[in-house]
RNA sequence: GGGCCCGUCGCCUAGCCAGGAUAGGGCGCCGGCCUUCUAAGCCGGUAGUCCGGGGUUCAAAUCCCCGCGGGCCCGCCA
């Protein structure tokens, strides 16, 4: 079915580009000298008024090196080239040439394309197919995933889509980490309970939340509390009063935590009110280090506990992944010694501040920088590997699991989601590899970097067990998509609309999180999360419903959908119908751009703009009651065309399209 | 003290990397459209010193410099 004209197909639109870049390249090769087809690509646009044309080129930046006047230029090749396909007309304005697109030819064209393609079109393939890891989420198991990792799955997952959408081969892994103090002190509470306490009735992630949230302040109190009494020996009464502040503020969260489960708040004070907690965490993390046997089981089973929450939410939001890979097993399996011990061998080893490091500031040069998409002003410290005593660093466990990353997948690629604030230490942990040698490892490692939700008036603390997490964000999301769709929906069985509630719940959450470019910080704001109007999840779904519903009723009354008797003069007696086609033949290139350059919310604005124009269009120019069946053919498949493209980008924004609503 | 990111109608946001012709959308607000394909919609109106000031350029929201405001980072934490 796709044969030489497979690249037409495939790309309508970037086939059309392609073919005035060729055209112009090679008059300006015979007539003026050699201009960059990369670059002469790059300039093409499209113009800010309608009447200037579809595409444009300006040819002001040609002047220079081809030394030449852009507006002499562009009356010159406007009047003297012509005949490029799907081109209708050339026009200059002032050092643009404009072109005009003859649209029944590309509306034939796309309409072609999406026939021979069907649900595949869009799906732009790359020459060449990458071996990618996306890493994402990959929350702390000791508290339930709250509104900012949702950012981060959200992220990681349509990456993931998308990348794996354009051809390339995608693995997701969530790496969990399971050897931190944090980790330790949830483990700490868990094993001074009776096994009778060791099961709950609320979700296991919640649970462990509390669980950890209460072991940890109280830690905090009775430390707290002992130095006090330091204090009072001491006489010192500034230091005094400012630890009873510390000691107030903890003390009301304590309060906030006993409300949430008592039971295990009453048994926990008690029990730990006279052990030197301190001590027994720091021995509990050595014997975690060093995979004791009795320790390792119980460390699993706990953060086991916590995964099955995570697991839980993630389902809802159409998340999954392929591998979960623990910290622990990084440690455990020696891949960290390996990695210290390459490390002692290499030129850049020193010791700083007393302990074995990497020299990363001799790195430091603006090529390599540039190499490895570090910021250029950004001043790396040497990486410290150990700590006195022996035991490791995150980053150096990084370190391991990066290369592990890579080589258990074959990794051509591995992309880290992760907070904007760990910029520094993800520098370091490409500086690091290049020292150990690991160049190609350093240039393909991205760190795709996203801001902070913040929630107005809150401040987020997992150790204080203040979060708002994201079931309960699912959860309201749900109770608010049911109050909209049992006002509108025409469906009639309670599976359906169960579903249809279900899909726009997570919609809403999927689009909203994904709508602004992951480099600016998002204010959550439930009324604008999870809004169902234009420009959100409910609305793409809604026209994608109603295009469906159109061919549908087509169907029943005239048949199968005649792709061999269409008007494709016919798209010029109405401009929507125009715009429609040419956002239509847009879609693979536009999505390909969207995997290419890891943003998502091109997609998202493309979406939008689509069905604003088929809900404009629809309004005024009506498909099923066009008398005319060979025009009422043509926006049948144009109906079915958008319908595809609706679809596609919402599977690929792992949204579901519901065919009513 | 140093560094990174962000700043665009009342609110949210696209455009900035690769400078180009009248800065797109959405929410809100005002007015209109359901006896024809799903009104979760459509049409019209309202609103912008593109944070401020310099500079580069034929041309700056976009590049450079100096400020201002907000967030974040500079651990033998993770």
């Amino acid at each position: 079915m796709v044969s030489e004209n497979s690249k037409e197909i495939l790309d309508p639109y970037g086939h059309i580009i392609n073919t005035i870049v060729e055209k112009i390249h090679e008059y300006l090769e015979e007539n003026y000298g050699t201009i960059g087809k990369e670059f002469l690509r790059s300039l093409v646009e499209e113009p800010s008024v309608e009447a200037y044309g579809d595409l444009s080129l300006p040819l002001f930046r040609l002047a220079r090196p081809l030394k030449v006047n852009p507006v002499k230029l562009a009356e010159e090749i406007a009047t003297s080239i012509d005949g490029i396909p799907y081109i209708k007309d050339i026009k200059n304005v002032s050092g643009y040439i404009n072109f005009f697109l003859d649209y029944p030819s590309l509306t034939k064209l796309t309409l072609d394309s999406i026939r021979s393609l069907g649900e595949k079109y869009g799906y732009l393939p790359v020459d060449k197919p990458l071996r990618i890891v996306v890493e994402h989420t990959s929350a702390n198991p000791i508290h339930p995933l709250h509104i900012g990792h949702a950012r981060n799955a959200v992220l990681g997952d349509t990456l993931y889509r998308l990348l794996s959408r354009r051809g390339h081969i995608v693995q997701r892994r969530f790496y969990v980490n399971d050897l931190g103090r944090q980790v330790a002190i949830m483990l700490y509470g868990y094993l001074n309970l009776p096994e009778t306490m060791r099961s709950t009735d609320v979700k296991p992630d919640h649970w462990i939340g509390i669980l950890y949230a209460i072991t940890h302040t109280l830690i905090e109190i009775y430390e707290l509390k002992k130095k006090i009494s330091e204090a009072i020996n001491k006489g010192d009464n500034e230091l005094y009063r400012e630890l009873v502040r510390e000691l107030d503020s903890l003390v009301a969260s304590a309060n906030e935590l006993r409300e949430k489960n008592r039971e295990l708040f009453d048994y926990l004070a008690n029990k730990l009110k006279e052990k030197d907690n301190e001590k027994e965490i720091q021995s509990l993390m050595k014997k975690m280090e060093a995979g004791d046997q009795e320790v390792k089981e119980k460390l699993r089973e706990v953060v086991e506990i916590c995964l099955q929450g995570f697991k839980e939410t993630l389902r809802e939001l159409d998340i999954d992944f392929d591998k979960w890979d623990y910290e622990s097993h990084i440690v455990w399996s020696s891949l960290v010694k390996k990695i210290l011990e390459e490390a002692r061998k290499s030129p850049y080893f020193t010791i700083h501040k007393g302990a074995p490091a990497l020299d990363l500031p001799r790195l430091a040069s603006k090529e390599l920088y540039r190499r490895l998409g570090i910021t250029l002003s950004l001043e790396i410290p040497p990486l410290i590997l150990q700590r006195s005593d022996g035991t490791t660093l995150y980053t150096t466990k990084d370190l391991a699991y990066t290369l592990y990353k890579f080589r258990d997948f074959q990794a051509d690629k591995v992309i880290n989601v992760i907070g904007a604030e760990q910029k520094l230490p993800q520098a370091q942990l490409k500086l690091a590899l290049y020292a150990l040698g690991y160049k190609r490892e350093a240039e393909n490692l991205i760190h795709y970097s996203y801001e902070m939700v913040n929630i107005p008036g809150m401040k987020m603390s997992g150790r204080l067990g203040k979060y708002i997490t994201l079931d309960e964000i699912i959860e309201e999301a749900k109770l608010r998509a049911e109050k909209e769709v049992l006002k509108r929906t025409t469906l009639e069985t309670e599976e359906e609309k169960k579903q249809v509630i279900e899909a726009v719940a997570v919609g809403a959450i999927r689009y909203t999180l994904v709508s602004t470019a992951a480099n600016k910080p998002i204010t959550f704001n439930w009324e604008q999360a999870l809004s169902f109007e234009t420009n959100a999840a409910p609305y793409i779904q809604y026209t994608h419903a109603r295009a469906s519903s159109i061919l549908r009723k087509h169907e029943e009354k005239y048949g199968p959908i005649q792709w061999d008797n269409i008007d494709y003069n016919a798209i010029l007696e109405n401009k929507k119908r125009a715009k429609l086609i040419k956002l239509i033949a847009k879609y693979p290139s536009t999505q390909a751009k969207a995997a290419d350059d890891l943003k998502p919310e091109i997609l998202v604005d493309y979406i939008n703009k689509l069905a604003d124009t088929f809900n404009s269009w629809y309004q005024e120019d009506p498909v099923i009651h066009e008398p005319n069946p060979r025009k009422r053919n043509l926006k049948t498949t144009i109906t079915y065309a958008v319908k595809i493209v609706l679809a596609n980008t919402l599977e690929t924004l792992g949204i579901k399209a519901p065919p009513r609503m």
